[in-house]
DNA sequence: AACTATTTATAAGA
DNA sequence: TTCTTATAAATAGTT
């Protein structure tokens, strides 16, 4: 636009094109800043240049967001919404999802049951009946194989008692501390563990006191078994 | 610019501000424009008049949101990932409440039980077992509460069934619709609905092909109870 | 970055 | 709105 017209076309120089968008760029500021100010509008401009430098203007007072929500608002162009509205979808039906999912387990606690038909509460019924009895034999299961590991551990200790008083006999001690010590404690566990699981469970073996040397079964001095 | 310099403030005439506003737009899209092309680079430029119009100039092959996308990542800006991110967390904590809700499901349908101690096993049967007691206990409410329901239609149709016979006798006629007819089929299912509620509940009252005049009773015609 | 000849943009009027 | 045109502003090419 001086010293000779030039087309409107890519600057192949590489340094004069560089040259010419900082040149224009400041101009296209400067008349975007005289708008704003003339005309009492607001504007952004966002541009990269082909070296993939950013730069900016934004009329004062405005904020780039605020403008771009404006938009958004009144183009109705989708900008992000994209993906915000899948978002938003996703959202909607996790909630509702959520909800049903809340409704179903209030259902199995036996609230919420108006709305159900009969034949609804028949398989409802049912289905807990169903469920209940896997959890029953889970639960029963879980507690014989916890009596079953603890008369192992006791039949150890046992042994060890037994090896250890032999080995006092066999050195002839003074027998203080006799066979039956506490024989009749461990007989009782094995009856316990052996009946039903049904009842008070919490059973606690006294610490025994014998200071085993070392090895198997030294870990079991106290030993609950709470229901 | 030109039949006289204006001072860079406020146009206070609207007119003039909006023929400026509209003028100056024309010049800036223009020049970004030529920017564009002149200099390969990608201009985004938004802006809303006094007025509220909104006007947007974008350079060719690019898109806003691409550019917005490009201003956000350079920038480090953000735009609109305030609200996006709210979403994004919200997501993410719906999906965590999911699962769980499914994993408490699939626990009360005897589903996924390992993880679960002995005591969480104990508390969750106990917990089954009262809320089916309260589910049963509606059940059994809804199915008396039909069954007196039934019971009263049925007292209905008898009393319109013996005042008809009633009828009949007082005119003398011929007593070919006798008072036994269907008699028995109403006492078994009176003896049914007396009964417990268990076992097979469909029942199906034959139609009484008496007809009713007119009025209370004549829509119970056919008439299943069926579990 | 500064200069300046020239082109371009545009204010005011029609 | 659009056209016209005198003039202000922008800027291409040069230093």
């Amino acid at each position: 636009m001086a010293r000779g017209k030039i087309q409107i076309k890519r600057i192949e120089n590489s340094t004069n094109r560089q040259v010419t968008y900082s040149k224009r760029r400041n101009g296209l500021f400067k008349k975007a800043n005289e708008l704003t100010v003339l005309c009492d509008a607001k504007v952004s401009i966002i541009m990269i240049s082909s070296t993939g430098k950013l730069h900016e203007y934004i009329s004062p007072a405005t904020s780039t967001k605020q403008l771009l929500d404006l938009y958004q608002n009144t183009c109705g162009i989708d900008v992000w919404s994209s993906h915000y509205e899948k978002m938003q979808e996703h959202l909607k039906k996790l909630k509702e999802v959520n909800r049903s999912l809340r409704r179903e387990i209030r259902q199995r606690m036996g609230e919420s049951l108006t709305g159900l038909s009969f034949e609804d509460l028949r398989a409802l019924v049912e289905d807990m009946e169903s469920s209940l009895k896997i959890i029953r034999e889970r639960k029963y299961k879980m507690i014989s194989n916890q009596i079953d590991t603890h008369k192992k551990k006791l039949r150890n200790v046992e042994e060890v008692h037994r090896s250890l008083l032999h080995e006092f006999d066999g050195y002839g001690e003074d027998p203080q501390y006799g066979l039956v010590d506490n024989g009749g404690d461990y007989e009782s566990v094995i009856r316990y563990t052996n009946g039903s699981a049904h009842g008070i469970l919490a059973l606690r073996l006294q610490p025994n006191h014998h200071n085993l040397h070392s090895g198997a079964g030294s870990d079991l001095t106290t030993f609950a078994l709470l229901e």
